[in-house]
RNA sequence: AGGCCCGUAGCUCAGUUGGUUAGAGCGCUACCUUGACACGGUAGAGGUCUGGGGUUCGAGUCCCCACGGGCCUACCA
């Protein structure tokens, strides 16, 4: 069997059967009714606007290892997987590949226009699954959802309905952030701010029966047409004499008022600012202070409107450059100053943000806030990295109403009717809408107005936001409203992990919603999760983010086909340290493919060694004992070996380091630690020890060592499982199997076992290694050949440490190269050959050729150096009183012995250097 | 403007309550094509933790300041 084997671990056909299998097998669906305590997440659904990205990959990634780190240790399982159709962004794919055609959505319809979104989603929601499967993302596909289906849009209309009866959704004309291009309004969130070089216009407005001029200074010239004030602060010297009096508005010839308000400040500009009440938020507030009327100057696409005079029609930059241009004409630009200033753009389409007056739906924050606030808080909700903890309580506590209409397509439609008889909202605050399940769209249209009874009812276009159906997600996938057995079960889930990026967004609504709408009694049953995890940014080798403006993004399929996802699973893992953003570079990928196929080749040895032991009579089946599921250590007759009480050991001890840091979102440290112990462990050590033992002919000494081998190695495939599913996957189905065994998936994390460790057996181990690699470095200094084995001498004052080399000879031995080792009492005086010394034992080479003395002092004094001042430091501490009495005992000891090894060492290094000197004099 | 994060080996980064000689991967040097693996093995070089001050018996780890880099939030026209 072995030799078909590969030499070099192939991931990508080995990689795809699995996954195919996995889906094809239903292998990570749930149950409901299944024991264990449950461990239930719902998968952030990506946006069905193309495919996976890297970001996806690294969120999906840790997700899965918990995932199935959960499922391995007995909980019942659900991870389950969804799509969101968002709303804007979707829309505006689609209407970019329309532009292509020159094609706009107007001239399409909504309807047709919809029929398109619809068919781009199909495929960008098949590819984002397909990539999702070919990953490994071991989720519960029988359960997906999307955000726009049925089940879920009843939940919608629910929530919608709800919160409207109870009057937290309101319809109102406000200030909002309006994209021209989108021509929708969007929320705060959605507007990035981005500094730009801008300029300050300084306009001069003539005062109203007099010569005088008010000079204000604004950098959207454009506006003024809008003007209805000038206001400047009440206390401001400079122009009390003209409050209240009026100011003429240059280019409009109209007279506005000129107020006093607060708001003002004189530091800025001139001290005296234009009021535009229906084009600056600041100004909208103000105009409300003082009763302004409010003047509309630009048309949804950002062209001047019929209020702006002669300039009706003008693009806002055209605009812009001809009514600055026509103040300069006529005298009244006073001065243009160079200003950088923060310009909101459209996240999506970065358009420049108008904000803009028009009438919206919005929903009141502040009462969900509290709760949502509350529950963070008191810990109902623990929140990893902490820090971002007080920046979602920061956030809680300045919010304000969230605007949650869109003027969009794409979307869940409002669920409001007017009546084109008297202009009444239905269904009426009060009424009680039915929703037959199933029919929810269909079923929620009423039939007549709620007010005058008449028929000619008309849909609300808007759509709503689309956070706020991604905002019911843990609980409308379960399928609220009704209590279904799922919801039952799973809800609250156990975890949300999210990118920060979206903590407001998302995470945040999702607690406000589910707290306000789950109908339970405890509010520790109502939030949507018990942990909250924001991952990092994955960002390219220069620590740039990914964009594809940049052009520096990285397609995880492509990575994959090239490295294997395993490798670029443990690859994200390993970088994966909370808080910190992820500069990701092929150069760390091909670090764990070479893992990869560490682990590969390992498992090439061994199941390459089962032809030995098969000649013994001894065959796979007798490997496949229970204590290989066990891990228990096999003993022959009597004793462990001491590399077999290590290795078990290390694997209890890593086992638990694992678990500990899985618990706390460590995955780099639980990455580094399986690293660690399978290559340098068991690879490095272990293996290497147990070889000479593998030839063995007698029956049970060989059955022993190969069933510890295989034990080990088994186990570590199981600690290795959730990072590396497919390659995991692969070797342990060629293991000796259960009879009905599936999966490595479904099989059991190894279990804690504390009566596996033994401090004795590591530190034995420990000084071996020390002798060992003190030779090989005695070797390599005097260049003998590597393969020639030679003599060496050994020499301890500790009677222990001779007997454990005695009692390990063969290893060492073996290990070292070595021909033979004689050993001795007492220490050696330095003479004779290359020696190494350290406190507890001497290490000597005989050798003829003369030695490099000159690098070898330079290195001893060096060490000698370094030694020194170690002792000076560790004496100097010891001595003082202060830290003998305060200190705690214990750290006094451990220096103390230490202090006593660092003496000896540097003592037998003095001793060789002054040997080397008066031999090369 | 406010807040957050980062600055540790040539590069990319770890370093959980402050406590022995600060770690890893890549890269580098020397030797090794040894039947698991050159995506390998063995041995080695290389940081005093951006700078300054403080708290402490003890600080990469806590506090303050400075410098450098990044991010987020913000209604100063």
């Amino acid at each position: 069997m072995p030799p078909e084997i590969p030499k070099a671990y192939e991931p990508q056909e080995i990689e795809k059967r699995w996954a195919q299998s996995w889906f094809e097998e239903k292998l990570f669906r749930a149950d409901p009714k299944a024991a264990g305590p449950v461990f239930s997440i719902a998968l952030p659904p990506p946006n069905v606007t193309g495919s996976i990205h890297i970001g996806h990959m690294l969120e999906h990634t840790q997700i899965d290892i918990l995932v199935r780190w959960r499922r391995m240790n007995g909980y019942n399982t659900l991870w389950l997987p969804g799509m969101d159709h968002a709303g804007i962004a979707a829309q505006y794919v689609v209407e970019r590949q329309l532009a292509l055609q020159n094609i706009t959505r107007q001239q399409l319809g909504r309807e047709e226009f919809e029929r398109r979104v619809w068919k781009w989603k199909e495929e960008s929601g098949d590819t984002i699954k397909r990539q999702m499967i070919r990953l490994g993302a071991s989720c519960d596909w029988t359960r997906e959802r999307f955000t726009l289906d049925p089940p879920l849009y009843r939940a919608v209309l629910e929530a919608f309905l709800r919160l409207y009866r109870e009057g937290m959704i309101y319809r109102a004309r406000y200030m909002v952030n309006w994209c021209p291009r989108c021509q929708t309004a969007i929320s705060d969130l959605e507007v990035q701010h981005n500094e730009r070089n801008g300029k300050l216009w300084h306009i001069r407005y003539p005062i109203v029966g007099s010569d005088e001029f008010i000079v204000v200074a604004t950098t959207r010239p454009e506006t003024m047409l809008g003007d209805t004030a000038v206001a400047v602060h009440p206390d401001d010297e400079r122009y009390k004499h003209l409050i209240g009096r009026k100011a003429l508005l240059p280019l409009m010839d109209r007279e506005i008022p000129i107020i006093a308000d607060e708001f003002v400040d004189r530091e800025f500009g001139t001290g005296a600012v234009k009021v535009t009440p229906a084009h600056d938020p600041n100004d909208f507030e103000m105009g409300k202070r003082h009763n302004l009327p409010q003047i509309d100057v630009m048309t949804n696409d950002a062209h001047m409107s019929d209020a702006a005079g002669k300039y009706v029609g003008l693009d806002r930059y055209v605009a812009r450059k001809n009514i600055v241009a026509d103040l300069q004409t006529l005298d009244l630009l006073e001065r243009v100053a160079e200003h950088t200033h923060a310009v909101g753009v459209c996240a999506r389409c970065n358009s420049e943000i108008e904000p803009r007056l028009s009438v919206q739906w919005f929903c009141k924050m502040k009462p969900l806030a509290e709760s949502a606030a509350r529950v963070v808080r008191d810990k109902l909700i623990s929140v990893v990295p902490e820090n971002w903890e007080k920046v979602y309580l920061d956030w809680m506590d300045r919010i304000y109403d969230w605007c949650i209409s869109r003027q969009l397509w794409w979307g869940h439609r409002i669920p409001i009717w007017y009546c084109a008889d008297c202009n009444a909202m239905t269904p009426a605050r009060d009424s009680r809408v039915e929703i037959v399940e199933g029919r929810a769209q269909a079923a929620s249209v009423p039939e007549k107005c709620c007010v005058c009874g008449s028929s000619k009812l008309t849909q609300e276009t808007d759509v709503l936001d689309t956070w706020f159906s991604s905002g019911l997600w843990p609980f409308s996938t379960l399928g609220w409203p009704d209590e279904t057995e799922d919801l039952r079960v799973y809800y609250p889930t156990s975890l949300l992990i999210s990118g920060y990026d979206i903590l407001f967004f998302w995470d945040a609504r999702m607690i406000m919603m589910g707290l306000h709408l789950v109908d339970r009694a405890k509010i520790e049953e109502r939030i949507p999760f018990h942990r909250l995890y924001l991952h990092s940014i994955v960002r390219d080798p220069h620590g740039m983010k990914m964009s594809k403006t940049r052009g520096n993004v990285v397609d995880p399929l492509e990575l994959t086909e090239k490295h294997g996802t395993d490798a670029l699973r443990f690859a994200l893992a390993v970088m994966a340290a909370p808080g910190t953003d992820i500069a990701l570079s092929e150069d760390h990928i091909l670090s764990y493919r070479a893992f990869a196929n560490k682990i590969w080749n390992a498992a090439r040895f061994l199941f390459f060694n089962l032809e030995k032991i098969e000649s013994l009579g001894v065959t796979l089946e007798d490997l496949a004992a229970p204590e290989i599921r066990a891990a228990a250590p096999y003993k022959n007759g009597g004793e462990l070996e001491l590399a077999d009480r290590w290795i078990f050991s290390r694997m209890a001890t890593v086992r638990d380091e694992i678990s500990d840091a899985f618990e706390t979102f460590r995955f780099h440290e639980a990455a580094h630690v399986i690293y660690h112990f399978f290559w340098g462990d068991f690879c490095d050590w272990y293996i290497e020890w147990v070889k000479p033992r593998l030839g063995v002919a007698e029956r049970d000494a060989a059955l022993a060592t190969w069933r510890n081998l295989f034990s080990v190695f088994e186990a570590a495939l199981r600690l290795l499982h959730p990072f590396m599913p497919f390659l995991t996957e692969e070797l342990w189905h060629k293991l000796p199997q259960r009879v009905g065994a599936k999966s490595i998936a479904l099989e059991q994390f190894p279990v804690a076992r504390p009566d596996w460790r033994d401090a004795d057996a590591e530190r034995q181990m420990a000084l071996l290694q020390e002798i060992i690699v003190a030779s090989r470095n005695l070797r390599a200094e005097i260049k003998v050949d590597p393969k020639k084995k030679i003599a060496a001498e050994f020499a301890a004052t500790e009677p222990a440490v001779r007997a454990l080399v005695e009692a390990n000879l063969d290893s060492v031995l073996h290990l070292a190269t070595l021909s033979e080792l004689k050993i001795s009492s007492g220490r050696f005086d330095s003479s004779g050959g290359a020696t190494r010394s350290t406190a507890q034992f001497d290490l000597r080479i005989a050798h003829s050729e003369p030695v490099d003395t000159k690098a070898e002092a330079i290195r001893l004094r060096k060490e000698i150096d370094r030694l020194a001042k170690d002792i000076e430091a560790k004496r100097t501490r010891l001595a003082d009183d202060t830290f003998r009495s305060r200190a705690p005992e214990q750290v006094v000891r451990s220096l103390e012995s230490t202090l006593a090894g660092r003496q000896a060492e540097h003592q037998k290094l003095q001793e060789r250097l002054k040997q080397i000197e008066s031999n090369s004099n």
